[in-house]
DNA sequence: TGGGATAGCATGGGATTTCATGGTAGTCAA
DNA sequence: TTGACTACCATGAAATCCCATGCTATCCCA
């Protein structure tokens, strides 16, 4: 599982240490690393190769014709098989650079199944209205519910 | 898996490099690349001899009479086994040239299982087009739900 | 409990390899 | 003998690999 958040520092070639955490989670079930155009956000997700094949598989299981598979397929062009570097970095490709709006910081933020990755002031934006949502409507019954069991 | 995009050069004897990961991907699997018309769009399909080999049983499981069947025997027909060069180019036959209207730039797609070879314009087109939709009707519901999980 | 040693992690830079693409020589058939 | 096709060589640009460095958190011993 991918939890937790950190700031890392994004260089010149695009380079950025994934945390070390995420990278253990990966070696240890022997999974390669996908980043992807979020679908929701403005922002990258990354996920695990054996979750992309689930979604890849999903394609030929839906009607070829219809509007889902079709935006399926175009989120695997949008998708990338990164490679990490001796230390645990990774180069971002300048396609999922510029759709997140990325500079030279990036904010990685563990979800579970997947994490993302965000700039830093997309970061905020987000963060700020999940705590506005969370105010005034209180925790998700789905978390209550869970923790009871 | 065939996955991410990228814009290579047609030259003038038709050749085109076929992107580093795609190669990989075949290699890999010791899989001879077939071409073909896609189905549904202007563009070639690109994929592994074993995934065309499913389409060739569908036909036997299918009533010969059918018009399914008469159309993936046109497939077959308009299908070739693509040999690379040294260096990883491969020659394009010229009816799929001028299916897809290629001339001097193609876009490789890849959607997981196969990729699509799209001339510039009608890439940009679709899309552009698959956008609109995700805008339109947000993400297909499969995403969504293994979200939650 | 404090302070120094150590290991792990994030980051910078340069060397090396790979990749896309242009070109040429060789081969086969008409 | 010519024209088309195929196999291989050459090159510059870009991606990748790996070494070095400094910081931080952890550990261990006094």
């Amino acid at each position: 599982m991918f939890l937790s958040t950190s700031h890392n520092k994004i260089d010149l070639k695009c380079r950025v240490s994934i945390p070390a955490s995420f990278r253990v989670n990966l070696e240890k079930s022997n999974e390669k690393l996908i980043l992807f155009k979020s679908l929701q956000f403005k922002c990258i997700e990354g996920t695990t190769s054996t979750r992309m094949k689930t979604y890849v598989n999903a394609i030929d299981e839906l009607d070829a014709l219809s509007d889902e598979a079709f935006i399926l397929r175009m989120m695997m062009a949008d998708s990338f098989e990164i490679k990490f570097d001796i230390n645990g970095r990774v180069v971002i490709p300048e396609i999922l650079m510029n759709f997140a709006k990325l500079n030279d910081k990036a904010v990685f933020m563990g979800i579970g199944e997947s994490f993302y990755i965000w700039s830093p002031t997309e970061y905020e934006y987000q963060y700020t209205k999940s705590q506005e949502i969370l105010k005034a409507k209180g925790p998700p019954k789905l978390i209550l519910k869970k923790k009871i069991e």
